[in-house]
DNA sequence: GTCTATATTCAGATAGAC
DNA sequence: GTCTATCTGAATATAGAC
């Protein structure tokens, strides 16, 4: 009876086998997608058996939904971190460049992170709860956030900040899942500032600011 | 020896046996995905033996890059139909916002299409040519249709109508991603006209258009 | 060309010893 | 709680008759 507690003694820093396992589960999830990865292969990655996997996740699907779970609310959650500070002392335009600049970094040099758009697309029709997940952990608070600051900057009178926030990130998310979760840096091809650029143009230039050469 | 042209001497609309296979492929890789999909179900659902789908197809993977395919160049490719009569006899605002209907129709309303998105996309790691495809066949000619019109539309003095055309599709696939794929269509609604209209006041209103209440 | 039957491998999941 | 050993079903692919 008492002998059964050695899990709370003194094992703050001896990773629990579940963590273990979703360690190994996260490598072959990511690498294979859901229906290819076995959970043999699984227990062997976490060096446990197959038995101690089955014992601590009723099975397979609960394995992967626990993974998606942990992978959305802790390794790739980051990217919407606008302090306030660095909101008040600069442009709008600065701001948002960047932002742009921190979230194309984040995603787009990180193939665990293309990977994992990929597996949850990819699942999203056999499991919308992971879909869910998704979009409450990373793209609502995105829009969000996006849409508070802008709705804040009174100088760029946008007339609905929140269709602004979603062509801001749909621009930016459509262009990496293109360039790099499609693989189309080549044949179809854009360079980043270029796009940025332009995004931040559309969105920040204030009537009179384009180029007005000819009549009107 | 000249037994076996039985193939196409008057079998023109006798469908062919890789038809009949490649039909029940379709209905099967995009219910279940590729990993999940067994060539079992494959060859019950045409009709036809394994043998036979074998005979037709070297192994799965050729079954599934040849469904791919097919799918991306025939059944998923309409969309950009801008007729140059339409372009010419229409203010550019009205011709974008009918193709943005069209493009929006012809995807969010057809859970095929939204499916072959979510295989496409969780396979994309696993088979990049695939990508490459869908990114030949959909993605390119639909940024380099925009592109074109807006780069002919003086009116509209865009700075850069590639990345206006990158702005104006990514957002709207985006917004595809979000709301159909994703199914985030109650955590995260937004309504398709007030995007699509607040999209084309930034892409089509010139200086002096926009409001102007304060200074300046 | 198409079938039936089968070889072979491997999957998810569990029983029972310790 | 964790292991070894195993049940059961199903997967890809092919051999060989017709």
């Amino acid at each position: 009876m008492d002998s059964s507690d050695n899990n709370h003694r003194h094992s703050q820093r001896l990773p629990e086998k579940a963590e273990v396992i979703l360690d190994g589960a996260m490598r072959e999830f990511l690498e294979f997608g859901y229906a290819a990865t076995s959970m043999d292969r699984v227990a062997a990655i976490a060096g446990v058996s197959k038995a101690t996997v089955y014992r601590h996740f009723q099975n397979k699907e609960a394995l992967f939904t626990a993974l998606i779970q942990q992978l959305a609310q802790t390794q790739f959650q980051p990217v919407f971190n606008l302090k306030q500070a660095e909101q008040l002392q600069s442009e709008p335009r600065l701001v948002l460049q960047t932002l742009a600049s921190k979230m194309l970094d984040n995603i787009m040099e990180n193939e665990q992170m293309l990977t994992f758009m990929r597996l949850l697309i990819g699942e999203s029709g056999r499991f919308p709860e992971l879909a869910h997940i998704f979009i409450r952990s990373l793209e609502k608070p995105g829009i969000e956030a996006v849409s508070q600051y802008l709705a804040a900057q009174s100088k760029l009178q946008l007339a609905d900040p929140e269709v602004s926030a979603r062509i801001f990130i749909g621009t930016l998310v459509h262009f990496v899942l293109l360039q790099k979760v499609l693989h189309g840096q080549e044949s179809l091809p854009m360079e980043r500032d270029r796009l940025v650029n332009g995004l931040l143009d559309l969105i920040c230039l204030r009537s009179g600011d384009r180029l007005n050469p000819t009549g009107i």
